[in-house]
This record gives C-alpha cells, sequence and structure tokens, in this order.
DNA sequence: GCAGCATATACCGATGATCGGTATATGAGA
DNA sequence: TCTCATATACCGATCATCGGTATATGCTGC
C-alpha cells in the first residue's frame, strides 16, 4: 500500500467523508505537505470499492453540487489496522538501526 | 519513498552491505514477508547512488563472485531519518482515528 | 557425475499507482 | 466579469516495482 492510499484509508477511519473533504482532511493531516491530485483520489477511492476495503455511503446535493460519501468497511478497518501496525514496525528497525549507527560512527558519515 | 526503497536504506543504516546480502537482510527484517526480486533491488541500488542517498563501499571477490559492497552517505542517513518520522507520525494519526472509531462504532462496522 | 540450489550481478518487458493536466459545473467574492 | 473554491471525472505520462530471464560459480545430495 502507497501512501496515498493509506492517507485515503486514515481519512475515512475517522468517519464518512466525501471526495474533496478527503483531500482537505489529508492535506491538514499532512500539515500541507501531501495533496492528493483529483486523478489520484478518485483513481483510489474507485480501486478501494472495488477491493471492498470502502463503499459509498450517501449522497448529498449541496448548492446543487453532488457529494458522495464513502466509509471504511469492516475489511477495510482492518486493513489500515495491520498496514499502520506494519508502518510502527519498520520505524522501529530503522530508528534502531540509525541509533547504534551514530553511536558507532560518532556522527561522522561520508 | 515506498516501501523496497525505505528497507534498502535501513539495510544499509546497519553497514555496508553487498546486493545479495541486501535482499537477505531485508527478509530477515520483515520476516520473510519481502523478499526483493533481483530487478527491483539493482534497480534501486542504481537510483539511490545516482540521488547521492547511498554510494560504492568496495569491491572484494569472494569464491571467484564478485561482492560489490554499498554505504549509506549523510544524505541518505537524513533521507532516512526524516522517512522514518514520517512513518512514525502517520501511524499515530491512523492509530488515534482507528482507536476513536473503536469506541464510537463499539465495532460494529459494515 | 550431474542435477539442483544458493550465491551474485544484471537486464528486460509488463504492471499499476500516482502525477499533472483538463473538462464540467456552480456559487462566492473581488 | 474574472477568478477562486468546491466537486466529480477522465486522460496520458511517468516511474518504481514485479516477474522473469541470463550468466556464472561453488556446494550438496543422489
Amino acid at each position: 500500500m502507497r501512501e496515498p492510499t493509506f492517507l485515503v484509508l486514515t481519512a475515512l477511519a475517522g468517519g464518512p467523508q466525501h471526495g474533496y473533504a478527503v483531500i482537505e482532511d489529508i492535506a491538514g493531516m499532512t500539515g500541507g505537505r501531501v495533496r492528493l491530485r483529483a486523478g489520484t483520489l478518485y483513481a483510489a477511492l474507485d480501486r478501494l470499492r472495488t477491493e471492498g476495503l470502502i463503499e459509498a455511503d450517501r449522497e448529498e446535493i449541496v448548492q446543487s453540487r453532488l457529494r458522495r460519501y464513502y466509509r471504511l468497511t469492516a475489511t477495510g478497518e482492518r486493513s489500515l489496522t495491520a498496514e499502520t501496525a506494519r508502518l510502527r514496525t519498520q520505524a522501529t528497525i530503522a530508528e534502531r538501526r540509525l541509533r547504534i549507527r551514530r553511536i558507532e560512527l560518532g556522527g561522522a558519515t561520508s
């Protein structure tokens, strides 16, 4: 799972949201670092729906504009939980190696 | 940065290694979940060298087989440190949302 | 003796997620 | 009236990764 996909699932873990709101949520979540392109977002939404990780929640018309809400499925929740654990494990391994490295090399790298 | 790239940098954070050893290291690190293909590994090595994140360390001939060692550069170390922090931050955000979600929905998802 | 496996580097085409751009439409603000 | 924010959707391009193959050697089991 790549970063944008992970972030979409994280956004929906907070409750149902429509596409554009997901983009805004992710932008806020990452401190503005990640702003998903429309193409990336809607492609990811379609793909995740096909895979059963998310599903349509409801549709609203706000100011004559369609809003299609999506929500995380139980499968999606499990998937996000597993992915989160993986991220944390890898971060821990990398941090341990970096820490040992700094002790051994004393900050003198090439 | 994608997972295989991150894992290659993590492997080299532990000290210089040659290509094949990196594959083995990553396999061990991930409990056998990730076994990089030769194509992925050597392409990543070339790319990371071009980007200045790793560099050639030395070459050895062991049993008439070439071993080309690579090591992390200072730039690579900074890059891995930043990436690790990013992973940890995202894992924390996702976990918080999942935790709140479980309280709110009480385990009843679609 | 030879087949198969592990070691080791390297190249190739295919896949697929993401990027960047565009299209469409409306309401709000300058 | 022009631009910006909202909102969904499609398109081609890029590029990391995957899966397979090529090449070569040494070790192990039959």
